[in-house]
DNA sequence: TACATAGATGACAACGTTGTCAACAGCGGT
DNA sequence: ACCGCTGTTGACAACGTTGTCATCTATGTA
């Protein structure tokens, strides 16, 4: 069965191509009964506008990209799905483009990616987000962009993002540890090439200091998000003569490890060893006890930057950012006051 | 700077449209002169030929989409790469379509995104790949596509598809159960919905029966592929008088859900209690102890579908289907000898 | 009555590409 | 010299849509 086109349409509603492309487009001046009329055959002949026409009329397509590196899923999907739904109220489509951030080709692919789709912009996952010399040159090409970073603020650099405060919610998580009446808390970082580890260790600092609490190298170990460092990490401060009573992972697949690690240990979680990630991943409620995390509203960040990006297309260039996204603390059962000695 | 065009590429190569479209589409009859002229000036204007332009000329766009319904992010980002490596070699874009697979309109729904954007085909992901009405209003639109479903072999049912034998592993996972030992062995069941559920079950079924242990109604709990069900399932299995020694999860997720309520109940796992799970998704690599499972490459399935799809979007009608998937056991630490009586 | 104004509608070109067909050159065979 | 072939190239239309501009009608105003 041949797909109805706007001739068709037209054809059956007795009118011209263009007054149907009007009533289709929501354009003003039409008369009442006509528009019903063509409504009438629009509906039955069950006519959808060609996506690939329009766009070749225009400028460019009506899609989107998302770009990432990250191997997270859950993290992932819910960015997609963030990103989908504005696209669904937009019109607009989505391709995803997962990527090798470490990639010296990564500019050039994603440009060739922009042309030959005519995308209309891109939104950058971490950490794609904060490689300034891709920013440049995919904004030298004119590609509008969005980003998601990590950040207490809108950096200004003139890249338009979508920011979330990691250092704050990482204050929130070490001050739980410390009111609980922590001293030693173990600290393992996450990837390095991810604007949000130094951010999570800004926070970890800054409440130790606030709280008058000795920055102790030996209990800060590096790492890269993975479940994998998070269990070497751990062993690592286990073997330590002073151990950490407290372990704040990076992420909650650190945070897992750590259990894991701790387990394997034979040591009990949370009376031994209180841990604690970040994310509010399904790992964190999967793992018994369940993970101290810190929630990100994933796919709400996602909608704020898939919704700047369509704004800025639209030739808003004035669209701004948000006013910060700030990750909760979610107090769980990995977290409890240190054991007296 | 303006995106090049064909005809700037022309231009520059002092020849005419069709020519630099022979070129680019590697068609034969070009002097050898002339196409590294062509070549020539494609690569100094960095022509990408407009894929809208091109799906607007032929009947559809070089655009497939992948359709799932599945709330696990791990299964559904390797599915959604398997299928995006294929695209990417065969120069096809990828939307990607979660949906609900409950509402009554998503045949609809399906039609209308294949019309609106002139999709060339569907990848199915279970469930919505066995709703076969859902098949059926598809291919009654002249709709290509593949689907990745659980069974023992092609079904023959006309609809085209890439199958993976649950039955067959899980047979695998309870035969491996059986050997250690157990014969009182609890099943908890997948969603209802998806096929892989009665199929994992009829593999259970099989080996117990082969070896002689007969099937036991009140080890067999329902439940819904999910970590809360298996937390739910496994204390109700608690509560038996005569509980099971061992405890077979249709999927990671289930297992995991036992492995905290063992927990929770103060089991040493797998010495009070042996659990299996079933897709090695990372949560059975991250659980304390691992979790035995089995191995599902599910990147080369999706692969495979995508390679399939693609064939017969192209005009291979008779492309067929693989010699079927199998995961393959995975033996890990949650698996032991039960405890003697 | 004449005239300006706004509202409704349509004709037409253009977006970038590829399929169809025609043209032309060079070649070997009659 | 003529024919028919093959290999190479280009002119042109068409894909489905929307922006531009022109036309036409109805309405209100001088």
């Amino acid at each position: 069965m041949r797909i109805a086109t706007i001739k068709d349409v037209a054809r059956r509603a007795q009118v011209s191509l263009k007054t149907v492309s009007r009533v289709v487009n929501d354009e003003p001046s039409v008369r009442q009964e006509t528009r019903a009329r063509v409504l009438k055959a629009i509906e039955e002949l069950r006519y959808r506008p060609n996506a690939s026409a329009r766009s070749l009329r225009g400028a460019t397509a009506h899609t989107i990209a998302l770009v990432y590196d990250n191997p997270n899923p859950h993290y992932i999907i819910s960015v997609q799905h963030g990103v989908l739904a504005i696209c669904g109220e937009a019109g607009f489509g989505l391709q995803i483009h997962p990527c090798n951030s470490k990639s010296s080709a990564l500019a050039d692919d994603l440009t060739a990616l922009a042309q030959r789709w005519r995308l209309a912009g891109l939104v950058l996952a971490p950490p794609m987000s904060e490689n300034t010399e891709l920013l440049r040159a995919l904004t030298d090409n004119a590609i509008p962009l969005v980003r998601i970073i990590s950040a207490a603020s809108d950096p200004g650099d003139g890249y338009p993002c979508v920011y979330v405060d990691d250092r704050d919610a990482a204050y929130a998580i070490t001050e739980h540890l410390v009111q609980l009446g922590h001293t030693r808390i173990g600290f393992l970082w996450g990837g390095k090439q991810h604007r949000s580890s130094p951010e999570r260790f800004k926070g970890y600092e800054d409440a130790l200091r606030d709280y008058g609490i000795a920055i102790n190298k030996k209990l800060i170990v590096a790492g890269d998000y993975s479940f994998d460092d998070g269990f070497r990490g751990a062993r690592r401060l286990f073997r330590l003569k002073d151990r950490p009573s407290a372990i704040f992972g990076s992420n909650d697949e650190i945070a897992a490890g750590v259990l894991a690690a701790a387990r394997a240990a034979g040591m009990n979680v949370p009376y031994d060893l209180s841990i604690a990630g970040f994310e509010d991943s399904p790992i964190s409620r999967q793992s018994w006890p369940a993970l101290t995390t810190a929630r990100q509203d994933t796919e709400a960040i996602a909608n704020h930057a898939a919704r700047l990006l369509i704004a800025r297309i639209r030739g808003n260039a004035d669209a701004v950012g948000n006013e910060g996204f700030r990750p909760d603390l979610v107090v769980r059962g990995s977290t409890a006051p240190p054991r007296p000695r």
